[in-house]
DNA sequence: TAGGGATATCGGGAAAAGTAGATATATCTT
DNA sequence: AAGATATATCTACTTTTCCCGATATCCCTA
């Protein structure tokens, strides 16, 4: 975990509120038959978030690239979900050793 | 707590690494007769970590502008120290908000 | 295998952050 | 009151981040 670039990661708006729709999609996003078992797609993202499809995608780029999330290939969609251990891990490094 | 300010202060090696020192003054900086009751001055971080001392005021003040230190003058010292309790609702708030 | 939809990547302009030097302010000492 | 010391603030330049539009890539279906 490097710390500043998670840090770094966070420090936007746009890409924390992704990061709160993702901790519960099904009341964010609409229904999903698999339960968002593999997250949600960066299209209902985009079109929630309101920014253009090139921004959204480099967003989920640059949060997946630190960990705090992980992407799945399904066909032509990618789907995001929240790693939550690396938010565990975090929090529990803000505690002990920052 | 404003998140996104509080990531944007942790996004940067130098505060992070200074937030580190004042987590253990004692570790870090030359004997003190208070054991640092009031944190560590200005001149003495600054020293430390080999930027200039606007640049160290200036990262001080934007530390203590989200809560993460705290600041007391005595004569023409200011000593900063950690404000342990937003790292704690920090942490807490990482692992159940975001 | 051509067309279309979803996502990724590239290039760029505007805004913000990083950092320095110069200067101002506060406080101490004499 | 003057000089010295510690810190804060102002100005400025460079680098990074924020987003966008355009284009490329991947994968599906007719």
């Amino acid at each position: 975990m490097v710390m500043v670039e998670i840090f770094k990661a966070l420090s936007n708006k746009s890409r924390l509120q992704i990061l709160e729709w993702l901790k519960n999609p099904s009341a964010h996003f609409p229904y999903q038959a698999d339960e968002f078992a593999d997250g949600v797609c960066v299209g209902q993202i985009q079109k929630k978030a309101g920014l253009t499809q090139s921004t959204i995608s480099e967003y989920l780029s640059t949060l997946q690239r630190v960990g705090l999330v992980s992407a799945t290939r399904k066909g032509q969609w990618t789907y995001y979900k929240r790693s939550e251990e690396t938010f565990k891990l975090l929090s529990q490094h803000i505690k002990s050793a920052i």
